[in-house]
DNA sequence: GGGGTTCGTTTCGCTGCCGACACGCCGCTC
DNA sequence: GAGCGGCGTGTCGGCAGCGAAACGAACCCC
């Protein structure tokens, strides 16, 4: 499987900031694969070097750490548009696994062609560090939910941010529904819940009118009740690089 | 106060990666100011733009968010060495607050400085991205102990993997033993737990015989059982950049 | 020397969340 | 169509951790 850079469909969605035409072509360069893998897949695994940087290009993935005794921990999810790997890449061996949560497609980077950015492309090489940014800060907001949020105000806070993160990808109907391919256990693990708890606080929430669910779709009823329930206010960033 | 880059006093310590001459150099070109700020000063204040970024030279500090109700999560410590306000710097509005928790000295060093260092030094742009990766590894490993761990292995944890980070500084005694300024609340806000149980938990882990405390002193008893305690056996990069 | 502040320590009752277990639904595969 | 695995739902007892409150020690500054 190919596809060029220049026929990316994520690139229009108006969520990217536009790039110089020599800067496409650059990042059409250094991608050098278009793979496909299907749900549960290891991306990257814990321990392991990995001397491939990824663009999620479609399908939902997330980053986790394990326990010794296998309790895990979700640090955050990825989805379509956002750098998958760099913090890996960067160490001699990852500190953190990432895995597909839904069949997903990927835009393979090999390390040192995204390195080799800067000493040729300095625009690119800090819209690299830029997502490596942007990406502490969700975990930033993941640890302070789960440190200092009640389990009512955790799952508000993930529903709510991944929302606003999905609908900038225009994935989000009028109705305020989108695809929500997470099942309880990966909602649990992301919030330091027990699986238990997490069903009967995802059901509490429900009865209190905030959200639906019905086959792998979450329809939000009201989007700013929740965020209020959440203690969450602030907005995603509305435009961002893609490399 | 000035200090040139010529005689720090940090960069002979043994962790830090050598530097070309002209690196060197430029580094001491960018860097503006040498201040020092008392304990609790704050050094970027949450919902502000933040255009300048730190070197943190002496002391220590911390990045925390604070929910509306008041409610505080500590996000990671920070140690002499550590670049200061990479995140904040890079958003127009900072999304955490960080605090001196001693007498710090910093090095000041202007955004647009260092956003410099992209098209003229693409080793230490690459550094400063480096070190904005190395701290995400930090809050990841943040998160999963607050998500996943234990009070007492949180605890455990925190008090490890400090030990390791000062001890690559070089202060720490022959005896395990050093310095260590937290109070009960910053352990507790940067471990998701009440002050009350931390107090209960570090009483029961000195009884274990872990560590003793005695006025702003650590020492450890037994780092290894204490790792062992908390789960927890990454080992710090041995060398980093210092900018 | 007195009064204020910061920090550590302890007590007490309470509850949010956990862990184990069981059950029902659904879609898969053979 | 039978069996099976993944997922959501509920129940129950238990405990880890919470919140409020009070007190002592150390340190500070007039």
């Amino acid at each position: 499987m190919q596809l060029s850079c220049y026929e990316c469909a994520l690139r229009p969605c108006g969520m990217f900031k536009p790039v110089a035409a020599e800067e496409l072509a650059t990042i059409n360069d250094i991608k050098k694969q278009h793979v496909a893998l299907p749900a549960g897949a290891a991306i990257v695994r814990a321990g392991e070097d990995s001397p491939q940087l990824f663009t999620l290009y479609s399908g939902w993935a997330f980053r986790f750490k394990t326990l010794p005794d296998g309790r895990r921990q979700i640090l955050n999810f990825l989805l379509p548009g956002d750098l998958i790997g760099l913090q890996a890449a960067m160490f001699d061996a990852a500190l953190h696994g990432i895995e597909a949560l839904t069949g997903v497609q990927l835009c393979v980077l090999p390390r040192r062609d995204v390195w080799g950015l800067f000493g040729t492309m300095p625009g690119l090489a800090f819209d690299v560090t830029w997502l490596g940014a942007r990406e502490e800060s969700i975990v930033d907001e993941n640890l302070a939910s789960v440190g200092r949020r009640t389990a009512a105000e955790r799952v508000a806070a993930l529903i709510v941010t991944l929302y606003k993160r999905v609908k900038l990808l225009g994935l989000v109907d009028d109705d305020d529904s989108f695809d929500f391919p997470l099942t309880q256990q990966h909602i649990a693990d992301a919030l330091g819940l027990s699986l238990v708890h997490t069903n009967k606080t995802l059901a509490k929430l429900r009865r209190m009118g905030m959200f639906t669910t019905h086959n792998g779709t979450l329809t939000l009823i009201n989007p700013r009740v929740l965020e209020r329930v959440a203690l969450y206010f602030d907005e995603e960033m509305p435009q961002r690089p893609l490399i």
